[in-house]
RNA sequence: CGCGGGGUGGAGCAGUUUGGAAGCUCGUCGGGCUCAUAACCCGAAGGUCAUAGGUUCAAAUCCUAUCCCCGCCA
């Protein structure tokens, strides 16, 4: 632990091109879980999130909206800014990379590290992937017919060599494995201390750290052709974000959070740079696991992503918060269900919690006029809380927060069943018992409020709800754990009863849930074209793209009409953007590692095509081959299983359960029409 | 031999580092209670811990081989 009362913990900054999932949504609330949790034990804390705002992808989607990068960033990094708003988060301060302090600073330290040797310029050499315009690593290259090809497009790679700057981080990893070994609880949990650890054993190799492909980056100072390679601009955010009073301040305690796929850069790159600073390294790096959706793996390109807004628009802030921290033990992988989320409200937040306060509430107001008793006898209650305290606490300091959440429901539990062995009810009747009934109501509620306070950095409103409830106006989050008494809540009036959970009826809810959608997805991003030109199959774009146009409105879901797909009007101006001609199979071929895809080539007549398509469950290669389809044309080009599909082959499908029993074909009835015939 | 994660009662998972009576949540069944959001409390049924070998007094846990799932990036 640190040995001052400063806390400064980080999240990754996020690419500003993505569209805000669970993920970003995890690692920021858990983030900001810890990050109030602090504040609560007394640290003096610093919060940072931010995005990230160079790259090529940006540069090209703003080209192809006609706006300038600055523009393009300006508008969308709002995505990011407004979810936290949503989900309540804490932080401090949000970095942008193209913010000037961060600029400077970016510049300030390339120069430095230019002057003192451990940025060179030389020269850059590799297998290059044109099409893709990236270089590929030796151990990714596939060899086929003697060729060197990308693994992702399959196309021959060339050998490119420009100038580029070098940073020799290399020279720092003997004093790095120093230091992890003698901090082991630097990289968090141990298997990514290993993995970082084997990884460093095994050699770390000069890094490239400019480029002179693209132009949306900082420029390398005097040196303008060449702009600093993405994560070298993007680590140093970290320190950027600080003024130098906060930096003295707040950077010997840093903690960053990040996902488990970015743990070499943030356990081996940054600490590398950092070494060459001569600064302080991270005293915690914490790597946490990934979502999958209805057991299946969620991804930005796939657009089965769960969007956070309308999770919470549907089921409440606090609910959202409190399944993404519960349901996954840290560091493991999590897998999001809206079910799951409804089980955990209703027999956690609803029937544990919220019962609990309801019946205690009651009984304070029938048996005492709403005003809490008092007394001073020790409970099983006020027994178990100090031990509770502390087990959150040896918790919250591993970022454990099931276990956190756990055992404050330990606690919650063993609340409801104090009630059952004391039997206020039966108490209340009896004249002699009036003592014991009051410790009983004091003890109920004490429990409560304690509950409200280790709730806070969880669900902050809701323990200022469960509070309010309880009679005390001033909200948990502000408070400290030290100055809790237990007792001292007595003589509080406490407030008329309200649920803080509704139940939701689980049969209804399957119910209306059959007829829309299981996962919710944004209607603002997502578009039949965004679906297929992002890699989905082509039955999954279309049931993406007909799940909308959905409102965010109401809290219950809406039931919709049992067989009328929900499909916008599209005027024939749109129908002619979509070029499609006969063309025949000539080729299938299967794509080991999916169960859903062939790789077919089509021949359109003046051109032959790859295209995969996902209909390798309905039909085996000898069927399909020469087999004349119809196929679109103009769709944008899209990798699938690390293949460049360019098209699609339309099929028509019967669903059950939005999964496809039967498929067939579509293939023109007039076998002897030309191939690449317009379809119109 | 590309890399990684995983296979534990009906479902979802913990436990595997450091071998020592198979655990949690949900669901099911039975009972209790009536303050409460059909909630709460107690009890029960249900697992040869993927498979096959091995080490050991003792293996879900260690070793070897095999099979099967899932990802390839937040």
């Amino acid at each position: 632990m640190s040995d001052n009362k400063n806390f400064y913990i980080t999240t990754p900054i996020y690419y500003v091109n993505d569209i805000p999932h669970i993920g970003h949504a995890y690692t920021t609330t858990a983030c900001d879980a810890i990050a109030r949790y602090k504040r609560m034990k007394g640290y003096d804390v610093h919060f940072l999130t931010g995005t990230d705002e160079h790259g090529q992808k940006i540069q090209v989607s703003a080209e192809a909206k006609g706006k300038t990068p600055q523009e393009l960033v300006d508008e969308i990094h709002m995505n990011f800014k407004k979810l936290w708003q949503v989900l309540n988060i804490s932080n401090d301060d949000f970095i942008r990379t193209t913010e000037e302090r961060h600029i400077k600073k970016v510049q300030e330290i390339f120069s430095r590290l230019i002057s003192q040797g451990d940025i060179y310029k030389g020269k850059y050499s590799g297998y290059y992937c044109v099409p893709d315009e990236t270089y590929v690593p030796e151990n990714a290259i596939i060899e086929h017919d003697g060729k060197k090809t990308c693994p992702d497009c399959g196309r021959e790679l060339i050998i490119m060599e420009e100038e580029s700057y070098f940073f020799k981080g290399s020279k720092y990893v003997p004093e790095l494995i120093k230091f992890y070994e003698e901090h082991v609880k630097a990289v968090m949990p141990k298997i990514r201390y290993n993995e970082i650890m084997s990884f460093l054993k095994g050699g770390v190799k000069e890094q490239s750290v400019s480029r002179t492909s693209l132009k949306w980056g900082i420029p390398v100072p005097g040196d303008e052709k060449h702009v600093i390679y993405v994560w070298f601009d993007a680590l140093i955010n970290y320190i950027s974000a600080l003024d130098d009073k906060d930096f003295n301040k707040y950077w010997p305690c840093v903690r960053h959070m990040v996902g488990k796929d970015i743990i070499r850069f943030h356990c081996v790159t940054w600490p590398l740079m950092l070494l060459a600073l001569g600064l302080p390294l991270p005293v915690e790096i914490i790597a946490h696991g990934w979502w999958t959706v209805d057991g299946e793996k969620m991804s930005k390109t796939r657009k089965n992503v769960v969007d956070p807004f309308k999770i919470v628009d549907e089921y409440g802030l606090h609910p959202f918060r409190y399944f993404l921290l519960r349901e996954v033990p840290f560091g493991n992988d999590g897998d999001f269900s809206e079910l799951a989320l409804v089980n955990r409200i209703n027999s956690d937040l609803a029937n544990d919690l919220g019962n609990l306060l309801n019946r205690t509430l009651q009984m304070i107001n029938n048996y005492r006029s709403g005003i809490v008793p008092g007394s001073s006898e020790i409970s099983p209650l006020s027994e178990l809380a100090p031990e509770i305290l502390s087990r959150v606490d040896e918790a919250m300091n591993n970022y454990s927060y099931d276990e956190a959440l756990k055992s404050i429901w330990e606690f919650i539990s063993r609340a409801n069943k104090f009630i059952d062995e004391t039997l206020p009810w039966k108490l209340a009747k009896d004249e002699t018992q009036q003592g014991k009934l009051d410790y009983v109501l004091l003890n109920l509620y004490e429990a409560l409020r304690l509950s409200g306070l280790l709730i806070a950095p969880f669900m902050p409103d809701t323990s200022k709800r469960l509070y309010a409830q309880l009679g005390i106006n001033s909200e948990p989050v502000k408070m400290l754990y030290e100055n809790f008494s237990w007792g001292a809540g007595a003589g509080t009036r406490i407030n008329k009863a309200e649920v803080l959970f509704p139940r939701i009826d689980v049969k209804a809810w399957h119910k209306a849930k059959a007829e829309v959608s299981p996962v919710a997805r944004t209607s603002e991003f997502s578009s039949l074209r965004d679906n297929m030109k992002a890699g989905v199959s082509c039955k999954q774009a279309e049931a993406n793209a007909r799940v909308f146009p959905s409102q965010s409105t109401t809290a219950q879901p809406q039931p919709a009409p049992v067989n009328a797909e929900q499909v916008n009007e599209i005027g024939i101006e749109d129908f002619a953007k979509v070029e499609m001609r006969v063309a025949k199979i000539i080729n299938v071929e299967e794509i080991p590692r999916s169960k859903k895809l062939y790789k077919l080539e089509v021949d359109l007549g003046y051109e032959t095509r790859t295209v995969c398509s996902g209909i390798k469950a309905f039909f085996s290669p000898e069927e399909l081959m020469n087999k004349r389809v119809i196929l679109v044309t103009n769709l944008k080009p899209a990798k699938l299983c690390g293949i460049m599909s360019n098209g699609m082959i339309l099929a028509a499908s019967v669903k059950h359960d939005g999964v496809a029993e039967t498929l067939t074909l579509l293939t023109p009835l007039d076998e002897n029409i030309p191939l690449g015939s317009k379809v119109s």
